[in-house]
DNA sequence: GTCTATAGAAGGATAGAC
DNA sequence: GTCTATCCTTCTATAGAC
């Protein structure tokens, strides 16, 4: 669906809800999240920037007040857009605790793939924007995590899962196996995000399998 | 064993095998560690570390030629001790490929937990390295990797884990949930280093048992 | 080995022409 | 909206006194 051609129209496949933004603006979104995911926010540069949208040092401040606010909004739609894909998987079809949160670790981790450019820069950058931005991303990731441990408890209530769970910290560990991929995930390594989203999905159900059960 | 007192004498609390440096080298590093988790490798001045540790923006150039190679000395430090901790680990006693596997997850998980500083500075300012530094650190990784997956082989093999385990895989997940750690763990939590490495084995030992067995 | 002082380069952000 | 030019700050690293 994206192609690469970031030059002229095409939604790169860098930004996920790319089409919310002007031209300009998205060639320079796109640029600073390559910038950010190769060097950190420290390690890039306001020319940088600039310089990979195919622009002047100085245009970067006619569409972002800052660099800071560049990286708030690339960070900010990062993390929604995380969190609307959990909310489609859990919507979707019916089924029981096990499918339900089989389809959350697979979604989960197919988007930490598919964008792991953007996952990286929302994992890793964090530290960089000032306090009130940081807190109200700390409210997104909430929700986001809130979102695996009901989850969990789902099945450890109704006795899907093994009773004897904790749900806090499996819910944990699930959305570590997730999220660590952006350390490591290469695009052009044997596995595709689909394949990774059903591993760790299977991983997730032998986390929670009732002891003895199958 | 280590005392908080890092101005005269003490083994600081970042820094594992702190012994081998001189006394304002120790300092230095120590005030590097700090600042580097804090603000990453790009986001610390000289004047930082050099202030941190109680001395003027110069004297830093003294004891390190540069920024950069104060940093391999710190990642370099990391991943040594990580790999020595596992190569210790797998020695402690006699045991099956489940006792072993999961000495070796609970140890890797205590590091991360207890020099989790240190450890996250190894994690998130790898790309700060010069090319050269940081093709070392990855041999280094490669092997630390690597006790994982003979590990888990091992218990593939004589049949007391689960045959049909994706041996690569799973190793890397199960590195991911002691790694992933250093992105949120806090030492004023609920959970002591010790009580994590017991949970992320005992979940490691999940991961890898028999479908009906227990 | 530590300091003060500073060189020399690069960074974030702005001014003003077009 | 984009450019060139530049301000002013901050940075890494060095010079030279003590």
């Amino acid at each position: 669906m994206p192609t690469p051609d970031d030059t002229t129209a095409g939604a790169p496949d860098v930004l996920p809800g790319a089409d919310a933004y002007g031209p300009v603006q998205r060639r320079l979104l796109v640029s600073a999240v390559r910038c950010f995911a190769a060097n950190g926010f420290h390690g890039t540069t306001t020319r940088d920037i600039a310089g990979g949208a195919g622009l002047s040092p100085a245009a970067l401040y006619v569409h972002f007040p800052s660099k800071e606010l560049a990286l708030y909004e690339i960070v900010r739609l990062g993390h929604r857009h995380a969190y609307d894909i959990l909310v489609a998987a859990r919507a979707d079809g019916p089924s029981g605790p096990g499918e339900r949160l089989a389809a959350l670790v697979d979604a989960y981790t197919r988007f930490h793939a598919q964008w792991h450019v953007l996952a990286r820069v929302c994992q890793y950058d964090l530290g960089a924007l000032r306090p009130e931005h940081y807190e109200e991303v700390l409210r997104t990731r909430h929700e986001t995590n809130e979102i695996f441990r009901v989850a969990v408890a789902a099945g450890v209530d109704d006795g899907t899962f093994d009773p004897g769970l904790d749900v806090r910290r499996v819910a944990r560990a699930l959305i570590s196996l997730a999220i660590d991929l952006v350390r490591w995930y290469r695009p052009d390594g044997p596995e595709t995000p689909e394949q990774l989203g059903a591993f760790t999905a299977q991983l997730a159900l032998r986390l929670v399998a009732r002891p003895g059960g199958r």
